[in-house]
RNA sequence: GCCGCAAUAGCUCAGCUGGUAGAGCAUCUCAUUCGUAAUGAGAGGGUCGGGAGUUCGAAUCUCUCUUGCGGCACCA
């Protein structure tokens, strides 16, 4: 006999061996109708697997969060079993939950199409209308591999033999149709319901590797309710509607052409706000010791020969031979050339730590599928920082760094980042010693933000080649993560470019560089701000922040006094004096995202007020003139000059 | 780079199985001076992404290149 407790404490025997199902019963033939999965002492299982020892039992509804993943797994064995019916000759690969769904990768040389999409959502709805139990059995390894190779299943076969041998083989069933898998599912086919739906097909790489076959993976969500899945998909054509590209053309800040693949043209309001963000960081930057420099776009082949990345990076580098034959490239990263400056005059210790930085335009020649709007460009401009310093002086500067990192995210309104640290890549430059101590040294810096309260986590052989590094994500409004800050500690390229100083016994030491950006790319900062803010960006940042709006032309000369005291206030603001309805105008501009409209008419210019309206609000305001810009001159100046004037660093 | 899809006016898109292009918005002109998300009328605007082929004839079919989109792989 075995003891099972229930969620309410109470606990009752059974013979080893009754099954979950049983048990349900035997409490109330409702329950057991209901229940579509149990947890033992917290763990999801199938409803007829055994109890053999001991344990808490959970009965699990349809509508525990719980049954979610359950849903979305079992409908992957449905989308399969529907492939396989209408697709004779389709193989089976893998078909794990996801984040927001679920998805099965298929080998077919044929695509699927939109129309496949129809056709197979109406089969997996056959199928679960079927309501096929979900049987389990435990196959041994031979019996597996020869039913799968019977049957033309090489990817199966693989996953078979991939299986460790001390773990048993188990086989779900639903009908006629049967699927290698770890489980657990629900009782039959149809728990799944039917708020479910195809969402697209992809390429996938069969195990993630690029020099295997290419496999269609056919994503596709489910959920309890059509309650949910409609609010889900909602909440896509949300994410829809803040994409930057889109954005980006309807503020007219950027643009891109077949010409520069990968490249900004950016506009007079893109621009703006571009330099919105250097100048604050610059500001930043200089509150915390850094010197500015500015190093060459193209430099010599032998130059990143003697760094490594010619070695390493090649790949990714533009290069430019010139009429004498000589080998240039465009410079992908800034740290050599911020090692010449370190270089040019003799450094001592007395110097260190020596931080250096660049807004650095790097060119990199990234993948034509890895590009995305001005998320990921090839050619792009960090907020770039060297800190030359000395073994002892990693841990406190990179200490440094996490607060100014932090801080500034925290001008953003960003609050929610998590630091990971990256190991030692296979593909690398320096001695195993080196990297031993770079390592350690961030190891210490991590476990102290851990015990800060921070939230960490460990990216092993995801380092740079030179170095290992802390990246920080921050999470955006719509709950997206984004790695922007970088801080990498390198024990190698000094040495490499023979950097050194005279320490305190006069001889010739190499110093320790710490790679670090904060922002990472700015064309990047740039579309996570436009994405987070839906384009409301809050006035600092708005490159256009007022807009002064006529009703009338009788209010035009007062218009041009309006105009020119917010100009004079320090605002960024035009005039729309156009011969067209208030309404009209007041689309346009909130179509194009400015935070303030001065609506004027003639009652305002008689009385010198402003009638405002902000963007997002349908509120209308009156104030006078002088009060409305000293309110906005106010509100728009940055955050760290705000905390400056209020006697706060 | 790989798989799939796409490219028609500044933008969003229509154009069926081949018979040499169309709408709305935007632009320009005229009228209107109208109080918070589109005033009306008229006009101009496209060698249908580039190249090659099939055909009497190609936006439409084929090949190829380029670019973009969704993933994968890569990554700031």
């Amino acid at each position: 006999m075995i003891s099972v407790t229930f969620p309410d404490g109470a606990s009752r025997s059974f013979p080893a061996g009754t099954t979950g199902a049983e048990i349900a019963r035997s409490i109330s033939p409702s329950l057991a109708k209901r229940t579509v999965a149990m947890a033992l002492d917290g763990k999801l299982a199938d409803l007829a697997d055994p109890l053999l020892q001991d344990a808490k039992i959970e009965f699990v509804n349809r509508d525990d969060p719980r049954a979610l993943e359950l849903i979305r797994h079992d409908a992957a064995h449905v989308l399969a079993e529907a492939v396989q019916t209408l697709f004779p000759g389709t193989q089976v690969t893998i078909g794990p939950v996801i984040e927001n769904g679920f998805y099965y990768d298929f080998f077919r040389n044929a695509p699927f199409t939109p129309e496949d999409f129809v056709a197979i959502e109406k089969k997996m709805t056959e199928i679960i209308a079927r309501d096929k139990p979900f049987t389990k059995e435990v196959w041994t390894r031979d019996q597996a591999k020869a039913w799968f190779e019977t049957r033309g299943e090489a990817f199966k076969v693989e996953l078979v033999d991939a299986i460790p041998p001390d773990q048993d083989l188990k086989i779900y069933k639903q009908g006629d149709w049967l699927d290698l898998c770890r489980g657990p599912h629900m009782t039959s086919t149809g728990k799944i319901g039917n708020a479910f739906k195809l969402m697209k097909v992809a390429g996938a790489y069969w195990r993630g590797d690029s020099n295997r076959p290419m496999l269609q993976r056919i994503y596709a969500t489910a959920f309890a309710t059509q309650a949910e899945l409609d609010a889900y998909l909602h909440q896509l054509a949300e994410a829809e509607r803040r994409d930057h590209r889109r954005l980006g053309r309807e503020m007219d800040l950027f643009h891109f052409q077949e010409e520069g693949p990968g490249t900004v043209f950016w506009h007079p309001k893109g621009w703006t706000l571009f330099q919105t963000l250097i100048s604050y960081m610059r500001r930043r930057q200089q509150g915390d010791g850094y010197v500015e420099v500015n190093t060459p776009q193209v430099l010599d082949r032998s130059l990143w020969e003697m760094s490594g990345h010619w070695q390493t990076y090649r790949e990714n580098m533009f290069t430019t031979m010139t009429e004498d034959e000589r080998v240039f490239a465009l410079k992908p990263m800034n740290c050599p050339g911020h090692i010449q400056v370190f270089k040019n005059g003799l450094k001592s210790y007395r110097d260190l730590p020596l931080k250096i930085a660049e807004f650095g335009i790097v060119h990199r020649y990234e993948p034509s599928g890895a590009l995305h709007g001005i998320m990921r460009v090839r050619a792009f401009t960090q907020d770039d920082a060297h800190i030359f310093c000395t073994e002892d002086q990693i841990k406190e500067e990179a200490l440094r760094i996490n607060d100014l990192i932090l801080s500034i995210y925290g001008d953003f309104g960003f609050d929610d980042i998590v630091i990971k640290l990256s190991t030692r890549p296979e593909k690398r430059v320096g001695s195993d010693e080196a990297w031993d101590k770079a390592e350690l040294a961030l190891g210490r810096v991590l476990d102290e933000l851990k015990a800060r309260g921070f939230k960490t986590a460990v990216n092993p052989g995801e380092g740079a080649f030179y170095g290992p590094k802390l990246e920080y994500t921050l999470r955006d409004a719509i709950g997206r993560e984004w790695q922007c800050g970088t801080t990498q500690v390198d024990f190698n390229m000094p040495g490499r470019l023979g950097a050194f100083y005279i320490g305190a016994d006069s001889d010739k030491k190499t110093p320790v560089m710490i790679h670090r950006a904060m922002f990472g790319s700015l064309e990047r900062f740039t579309g996570i701000l436009i994405e987070h803010f839906a384009g409301h960006l809050p006035l600092w940042l708005s490159p256009l922040q007022i807009v002064v709006a006529t009703i009338t032309n009788e209010a035009d000369d007062y218009a041009h006094d309006v105009l020119a005291a917010a100009r004079k206030a320090g605002l960024r603001a035009e005039a729309d004096l156009r011969n067209e309805k208030i309404n009209y105008k007041v689309r346009e501009h909130s179509l194009a995202k400015v935070p303030v409209l001065m609506v004027v008419g003639k009652k305002e210019a008689a009385e010198r007020r402003v009638s405002l309206r902000r963007l997002g609000s349908q509120e209308q305001v009156s104030m006078s003139l002088d009060e409305a810009l000293a309110a906005f001159a106010d509100e728009g100046v940055p955050p760290d000059l705000k905390r400056a004037a209020a006697g706060k660093v």
